[in-house]
DNA sequence: CTCTGATGAGACGCTATAATCTCATTCAGG
DNA sequence: CCTGAATGAGATTATAGCGTCTCATCAGAG
């Protein structure tokens, strides 16, 4: 039951700590119904316990990105495929919301730079193919997806949206924008 | 100087939260170069302080976003012009990343709920005018205008962009995305 | 049935940090 | 130069929460 356990924990923390990134290793051991010395027996500490759980979703993160890269045949198709993919493994990531702890773990913040830097390498390749817009500063581009992508994932764990549905209305919205009228058309006057 | 004191530590605190949502009221003492005491002078508490710049970020928003409604003439300017402003307040509630504690003020929370209702509101009456798509739904349209809003407000404070250059970023990517290719004319062929 | 490993419950100590208090110092206004 | 309010520094206390440990229990393998 070893690791059945261990996961369980993982998986209550990550509830517990997309909540409230405060939650007492108490109350995370409440959430997977567990007893609060199980967690020690299974994480040295509670940053190990945190550092376990970032790992976990880097790895999901870079699984199904990798994955999703595969299939492509363009950077476009590719950063369409990544975003979707990463949408869809929400629930790996969302206690990071806030997770200032890590910012300590140089691991984990070098990892999280790699990640951000691989999209900014493809979003400046989808600019070059032309889908991207070259007067789009490339930070914006890694930038507003990566917000999107948070909204996504906080809109499917609240219940607002179903996954597929927010798969495809963040690349949507990445695409065209909200609005109905043409591109460039708009332009305020202010 | 009280009231200067007062306002110091809160900017102080606003920083040096939205570097570490746990810093210690040493370390907000110290950024606003003010000995601690003088912090539990002018607030009565770290959750105090917490509730002050909670409601000084709220207050700031419905300032800046009544103001910029007030100008507008239709639901869809009211959008583009509050959404630029509040990308322009961006540094009063950046320490909100993450910032849990205040989930447990129904105060804080019934204030957001607020704000985001009154921009649902606003995206819906945009909606009837014609502007944003009928068929997105509107949760998403809150929730990635939410997302786009935090984006921009990190990257300025990280120094990727600068603030006008921001606000203008959201208002163009909520019109019309990140792409050149018309509108709908895109759509992935999975 | 017995043995073993995993668990739950709870007691315990320890550390970090919040919060209070005291006292000396500074500084602005008169 | 005086005076009082505000401040800074530091000592002090209280408490929350981490991490360790013990012991009883339980389930599964043999």
């Amino acid at each position: 039951m070893a690791l059945a356990t261990r996961e369980r924990i993982l998986e209550a923390a990550g509830r517990a700590l997309s909540r409230n990134p405060n939650a007492t290793v108490d109350q995370i051991a409440a959430e997977a119904r567990v007893g609060r010395a199980t967690v020690f027996r299974h994480f040295e500490s509670r940053a190990g316990l945190h550092r376990a759980l970032a790992s976990r979703a880097i790895a999901e993160t870079d699984r199904v990105t990798r994955q999703a890269a595969a299939h492509a045949r363009t950077a476009t198709d590719a950063l369409r495929l990544v975003t979707r993919a990463v949408v869809g493994t929400g629930e790996f990531f969302r206690f990071l919301d806030s997770a200032a702890k890590l910012y300590d773990e140089p691991e984990t913040v070098g990892a999280y730079q790699r990640q951000m830097s691989e999209l900014a390498d493809l979003a400046a390749a989808a600019k070059r193919e032309g889908f991207i817009r070259a007067d789009v500063p490339t930070p914006w581009v890694v930038a507003s997806i990566d917000g999107l992508i948070w909204a996504a994932c906080r809109a499917v764990g609240d219940g607002e949206l179903g996954v597929v549905q927010a798969q495809d209305l963040v690349w949507e919205t990445i695409a065209d924008g909200l609005s109905t009228q043409g591109k460039r058309g708009y332009h305020h006057s202010e």
